[in-house]
DNA sequence: TGTTGAATTCTACGGCTGTTGAATTTCCCT
DNA sequence: AGGGAAATTCAACAGCCGTAGAATTCAACA
């Protein structure tokens, strides 16, 4: 009566077949995370939606931290795309410097895997103290620095206020970012990417480079 | 050898004096939601940080949820500030309606109080779907109404995007709270708000009704 | 002085959490 | 053919969660 078929066999035991199991556990934490953050995101919810039992993913990721770390390795480094917008937005004169970080911005996100762990990250440093220091840590290196830099060459800088106008950039990105992708408001979130850098290129380019106090 | 001592007598029962046990509980309520969000707080750290029992919190508030609600009633209604900031934008030259808008926002958040309750929407309303929608229905009708409306009697507006322009400014408002509150991204979450506001109001006065597409 | 009702705590239940160790099945290499 | 390694599941642990009920103490009023 035990004729194993494929997929769910008797019970226990390796399966046939190349199973890709490693991967689906690591799409459906990214897709957890992402909806949920690091605290609400569980493993036994990630492990079904794997089709797969919770302690498979110890075996292969050891811990819940160490499953979080490895999803959120991301396939691109975010802060080259913010150097190749802004020196795209240097040599192009159709659009902006802020224009084409907006739409790289957009651009990223709008990749279902990208957003999911660009999420996560946010949902988690918005509840843990934890994951808020890292995330801080990552953006003011790989993408503050890359602003303030950009805003010290183009710009006639007095005093070292670079950072200054990198964080207003950032403010606005991650409110825009926000209140597309997570709150949904509904102008914003389904406007187009042109739409937008239209409205809201003009606005980083005065941070960046404009005059205020 | 059982001498009942004023605050933690013999074990249970009733305790002398007046006791502002419930006003404690929501204090400490409010502490905990705004700093670990609907999910992340919990009734027993809650009852502990009020000095009292959990099953206490029960007697007086029946669920986790009724407590949320009597916690997120707010003290003044955010709406009736943001219409005052408008309208004193509106006839007073020296300041503009964004950089008004930006000093009330300021204001408001930076009373312990207001900034809890603030947080905890926020920080709950990111991680769980229900209170996203929540927040997103209370903030689209008492704020961005009155934002949308205000947009449209300024500026000369041709169609109907004056939801467009009320979501843009929510987005930048968004953005710098939660850069400055949450993250405490460095330049500013030290800036005073008079810079702040000579630094963001423009943006808030181009998207009420500056020109884009 | 009782009696009633509110304030307060203790104890416990069932459910969910991250995590572990053993058992089982299959694959691959010799 | 056989044996070791990898993949997979089951069952269980201790701990925390929201919540409910009973017991106790105090205050106020008749």
């Amino acid at each position: 009566m035990t004729h194993p078929r494929r997929g769910h066999a008797g019970r226990t035991g390796r399966r046939g077949g190349e199973s890709g199991t490693r991967d689906a556990i690591l799409s459906a934490a990214r897709h957890r995370f992402g909806e949920h953050g690091y605290d609400g995101a569980t493993i036994r919810a990630i492990a079904a939606d794997a089709g797969v039992d919770a302690a498979l993913v110890y075996h292969f990721f050891g811990s819940k931290e160490r499953l979080f770390a490895s999803v959120m390795r991301l396939p691109i480094i975010p802060g080259d795309v913010v150097e190749a917008a802004l020196a795209a937005g240097a040599r192009d004169s159709t659009r902006s410097p802020g224009e084409h970080l907006v739409l790289a911005m957009l651009t990223a996100w709008d990749q279902a895997e990208m957003r999911s762990t660009f999420l996560g990250l946010l949902r988690s440093a918005l509840t843990s103290e934890q994951a808020a220091v890292m995330l801080r840590q990552f953006v003011a290196d790989t993408i503050l620095g890359r602003v303030a830099l950009a805003a010290r060459s183009a710009g006639a800088d007095v005093s070292g206020d670079a950072r200054y106008r990198a964080s207003l950039v950032g403010s606005q990105v991650v409110g825009l970012v926000l209140a597309r992708y997570v709150l949904q408001v509904e102008p914003l979130a389904t406007a187009s990417p042109a739409e937008l850098a239209a409205a809201v290129g003009p606005t980083l380019d005065r941070y960046l480079t404009g005059d205020f106090g």
